[in-house]
DNA sequence: CTTTCAATTTGACCATTGGTCAAAATTGAG
DNA sequence: CTCAATTTTGACCAATGGTCAAATTGAAAG
């Protein structure tokens, strides 16, 4: 009999499944937060009960997890794209914070949702496997930025006597998911001036990158100029690049 | 009848309980994450009927807002410190730098309980006047870093020309406030290759200044005989500046 | 087609916990 | 001491994350 065939159905069911309770969750927790929807109301949106919902995630901290995940993964794709970019090594990472500023058009709430999972009693409450994935799609987001500023040094972009690559890394990805938390925040937003949040972001990023040495410094080149290269040639159906 | 001396007493037993309720459920708080312990909990801790912690906080969430403010009040206390420090615009911006690492050093996991706050659930739950705390304590925040720029920029340290004061105060926030939190994650600190986290957060502020063209930039002065000219000077007691 | 049986799905049920409020306790003036 | 006003209490309620025995499903066998 051929049980295999059964098997390989289900097991494609059941992942199908998986899809859809993610698609769902996600809606609910970006736009109520974590403690704003219950797992009665998504066995109903799902159209599953509660105990099949169990069976994938086990428990609410690990599908919200889960979710998180998918948005990350999303994020490190579009990082190690941008990182593809044809260009200087100042221009590719120009390109990764125009990905952030993708990433930020289609995830809008996405760092709120991040930042609950800091906290102390969440990350316990999750499974092992799915902290592993979060880690993992992590280390591609540092990875895609690593490396081009290994090269930045390796080509003489950046001086290399001052700061070791990680270092850089670990300030750009300060700086960029900083400016996102804050740029989030409607008071501060007000405080700062700020219209276009994501004008910020990169506006934050470049002056970082300024501070490093990071050659040719953003007001000797046309910043609005290179944006809309990376947004033709990359991110080609973004909406989030003004008119200048 | 002097009735009003015994409304005053009241008022002062009022407000003692109060701080002593404020004080166990930052204990909780940051010991244990928000979900990580319930308010039965907390009222055998006080000695108090839930009944009572209720007649001070109008919910959970309320009560952690007010915790989170507390500590916030804590940390403009310190940047006001820190602001009024004798000696050039980039050694006192460096001197807030200071401050967040005493800061830090005092309240390792505020910026986890922060980051809850930012819940799209969580603040809505808390009362107004609560939430116009915090958002008093972090103006405070906000001016002490404001002064210093106008102040930089006025002296001529900083160019006035490419950068609104708003701009840059909030560029130093989002770095300051990021680097805690990233460098708060074992993880990533481990791929940062970090030792001391506060000497990160400290490095990527001079690095965002430098980028402003804040002079004397980083690399012209002696920054570690800085930090302790500004421990000796404003935080006598601290304990987080390692020798060199 | 019917029976069988393993795998899957279900939702009633449980324990926890944030929040309420009527009753009990305390206070202080007369 | 009495009595009324105020304060404190904890039993109780509703909501909700999580469980598991029972019901359902569906494929294979007869």
């Amino acid at each position: 009999m051929p049980a295999s065939i059964t098997t390989a159905r289900r097991a494609r069911e059941f992942a199908a499944r998986e899809e859809l309770i993610l698609r769902e969750a996600r809606k609910f927790l970006l736009e109520r937060g974590f403690q704003g929807w219950n797992m009665d109301d998504l066995a109903k949106a799902v159209e599953y009960s509660k105990g099949t919902l169990y069976q994938h995630f086990e428990s609410k901290e690990d599908l919200a997890l889960a979710v998180c995940t998918g948005s990350l993964q999303q994020r490190s794709d579009l990082f190690e794209k941008a990182s593809q970019f044809k260009g200087g090594t100042r221009e590719r990472i120009r390109a990764i914070c125009c990905a952030c500023c993708e990433f930020a058009t289609a995830q809008p709430d996405y760092f709120h949702a991040d930042m609950m999972l800091k906290s102390v009693s969440f990350w316990d409450k999750a499974s092992e496997e799915r902290r592993e994935d979060h880690r993992f799609q992590a280390s591609r987001c540092w990875r895609a930025i690593q490396q081009i500023i290994i090269e930045a040094q390796a080509v003489g972009d950046m001086p290399r006597d001052r700061f070791k690559p990680e270092e850089v890394t670990f300030a750009l990805i300060s700086v960029t998911v900083g400016s996102h938390i804050m740029a989030m925040e409607g008071d501060l937003r007000v405080m700062a001036g700020i219209s276009d949040p994501l004008i910020a972001v990169r506006r934050n990023g470049d002056v970082m990158c300024d501070g490093f040495g990071w050659k040719p410094l953003s007001f000797e080149v046309d910043s609005h100029a290179i944006d809309e290269r990376i947004v033709r040639e990359i991110f080609p159906h973004s909406t989030w690049l003004k008119a200048h």
